[in-house]
Order: structure tokens, then C-alpha cells, then sequence
DNA sequence: AACGCCTACAACCGCACCATT
DNA sequence: GAATGGTGCGGTTGTAGGCGT
């Protein structure tokens, strides 16, 4: 039941947006909504494919986004989140309000995988002075890890919101701290681009049109709509710690984890796709429907904040959190 | 100044899912 | 239930701009 491409008429233009098109597109948005895709370039004329028109306005033309200069929390963010989600980057990009899972894309893969490839080099090279880093790493120690990811994942995403939430009111509301309890409220203020701000935006091209990199604004809708598919097919789509250090063994480890631990007073358990158990991690059941409720984040972020991590573990943490460190 | 390489990121592509008919 | 349209998502590519030589 193949359909055909929605770009392959011809003559539809490809490459760079104009600041022209953007202005057409934001205009025509901003008089008749955004969505309904397909009617987009008909009405407006533009020579653009329905698809290329929503990115353009998902990814870049929306208001209230905010480009570039990540911060050390947003790094942290981003970095816990990919280590227990992957590469659900609509996934990470939901907890990061603001910024789009293209944006946090790049960003990973410019700037923080480098980064945590430095870092993990770094550490084999030390570590080569004691314990041989080529020395495969125990089931238990896995277990151990991923315990103390875990942790630091919540501490990140408590730091992160702390941080923002007295100065972002709007913007942070679809964080996961406020959620669930006002979904349809966000939803509606988040989607709901004010004419303010595209006025706004209008002008700023007006006064100064857009390098072709230039900042704009948007909002993160897609922090209302997660719908991670965990079918993701690259190796890295798989939850992994400590940035795709997981090695076969610490794979099998992860799969295989169960409450067995001693000193975790919570199970964390992996399907053989990979995906986190249902009692502990909340994606797993999240490819299915296409919640207007996101239950996944409401219970992630149940996880995250609420039931205890295991006794125990704060020498664990400590430990690991002076390794990373080393990154920031 | 000219050239080539590298980096960052906007945009594209293809696939999957969901809703509607 | 099948076909189709619309949209979401992740991976990849193209290219502008920065930088070093």
C-alpha cells in the first residue's frame, strides 16, 4: 500500500527557504492555522511540497523557539535523556521546551557526540593505567550503572526545571512537571502562535531579513505529541548508557535486567527490543496509540521524580558524577 | 586573495503510524 | 478490512560559512 512521494510533481521547489516564502507561509498560517498541509501550497502558491511547508514551519518558523547557545542543563538534558530514550529525539525534544527534536538532532550529533567520544576516550586512556578499559565490563556493573544514569537523569531533568520554571511560565508548561494536569490547556497555547508573535516575526525580517542560519522562534509542538516509535531501526535508536558505550555484553545485561539486583528497590526490566519494562520505564508501551493524553511523559516524569532509587546508590552516583564531570 | 577542508545546521527523504473513507 | 491521505519521526544530505594554509 505504497503512496506516492508528496514532492513528486514537478516543478516543486527544493533547497533554502526565501525570507519571501517564509513571510507567505507564515502569513497564510496565521490567517487559516497551521495543519491541513497539503492545501498549503495550492493556496498559497508557493512552490513548495506540503511536507517542506510543515517542517519549514515546525522547525523553524514557529514562535517561541529558541536556537542555538545550549545550556549546560540543556546539554545534561539532552545527554541523560538520549542514554535512556536513544534516539527518540521527539521523545528528548519534549522535555526540552523550545527547542525541536531537529535542533537537539544536530546538536547531538555536531556537538555532544563528539564530546562524549572525547570524554570516553579520555577515560579508556586513564583507565588504562589501572583497570584495562578492554576488560568487558560485568553484567553487574551494568546494572549499576544504568541505576546510577537513571538517577542522574532525574537529578538533570529536576535541575533543568527548577532552573527554568519561575522565568518560563508558557513555555515550560508542556515540562513534565505540569503535564498531564493541564494537557489541553497547553496544547491549545502552545499550537496556538499568537498574532503577536508573528507579527513580531514579520517585522524582523522586514528590519533584517534571515541568513540563511538566522534565529527565529519557535515552539516545540511536538512537546504535546510524543509518539516515539520504538521501532527505530539504528543502532543507536536502542536505550543505551552512557552514550553507546553499550557493548554486546552490556546489551545482553540491560535485556536481561531484572529486580534481581539487591540494591535496587525498583525493577527496571527490558523487553527484547530493548524497551524498558512497563513498571519502571514508560516508554514501552508507547507505540501504540497516539495518545491525546501523552501517557508516556506522565509517567516518566512519575518515574523521574517519584518512586525512590534504590538505597545504596548514592556512592554509585557520586562516582559517576565525578566522571562525568569531566565533560562540563 | 584564493583555495581547500571542516563544521554546523536547514532541509530532504523514506518509512511508519493514525484517521478517514 | 483495504485504500488513501495526512502527519510524525529519524536518518541523511547539501551547502553556507568559518578557518587554516
Amino acid at each position: 500500500m505504497g503512496r506516492p512521494p508528496c514532492c513528486e510533481k514537478m516543478g516543486t521547489k527544493k533547497g533554502p527557504w526565501t525570507p519571501e516564502e517564509d513571510i507567505i507561509l507564515v502569513t497564510y498560517i496565521q490567517e487559516n492555522g497551521a495543519g491541513n498541509w497539503r492545501a498549503v501550497p495550492a493556496k498559497t502558491g508557493l512552490l513548495r511540497c506540503s511536507k517542506s511547508c510543515r517542517l519549514r514551519w515546525t522547525n523553524y518558523l514557529r514562535p517561541g523557539i529558541k536556537r542555538g547557545n545550549f545550556t549546560e542543563n540543556e546539554e545534561k538534558m539532552i545527554i541523560h535523556l538520549q542514554a535512556l530514550l536513544g534516539n527518540r529525539w521527539a521523545a528528548i525534544a519534549s522535555y526540552l521546551p523550545q527547542r525541536t527534536d531537529n535542533d537537539i538532532k544536530n546538536y547531538w550529533n555536531t556537538h555532544l557526540k563528539k564530546k562524549l567520544k572525547k570524554l570516553q576516550t579520555g577515560l579508556e586512556g586513564h583507565m588504562k593505567d589501572g583497570y584495562s578499559s578492554l576488560q568487558p565490563i560485568s553484567k553487574g556493573q551494568w546494572e549499576r550503572r544504568l541505576q546510577t544514569d537513571i538517577h542522574m537523569a532525574k537529578q538533570a531533568l529536576c535541575e533543568a526545571l527548577s532552573m527554568e520554571k519561575p522565568d518560563h511560565h508558557v513555555d515550560l508548561k508542556p515540562s513534565v512537571s505540569s503535564y498531564s494536569s493541564t494537557r489541553s490547556i497547553q496544547s491549545l497555547s502552545t499550537y496556538a502562535w499568537s498574532t503577536d508573535n508573528v507579527s513580531r516575526l514579520l517585522e524582523g525580517w522586514m528590519k533584517n531579513p534571515p541568513k540563511r542560519r538566522g534565529k527565529s522562534s519557535e515552539t516545540n509542538i511536538r512537546s504535546h505529541n510524543i509518539t516515539t516509535r520504538e521501532d527505530s531501526s539504528s543502532s543507536e535508536g536502542t536505550p543505551c548508557v552512557a552514550n553507546n558505550t553499550l557493548s554486546p555484553e552490556a546489551l545482553e545485561s540491560l535485556l536481561t535486567f531484572d529486580s534481581s539486583t539487591p540494591d535496587t528497590s525498583q525493577s527496571v526490566s527490558l523487553d527484547k527490543t530493548g524497551n524498558y519494562g512497563s513498571d519502571a520505564v514508560p516508554f514501552q508501551a508507547e507505540r501504540k496509540p497516539k495518545l491525546e493524553v501523552p501517557a508516556p511523559l506522565t509517567m516518566l516524569e512519575k518515574w523521574l521524580f517519584g518512586e525512590g532509587v534504590g538505597q545504596g546508590q548514592d556512592e554509585l552516583i557520586d562516582l559517576h558524577l565525578d566522571e562525568t564531570d569531566v565533560l562540563f
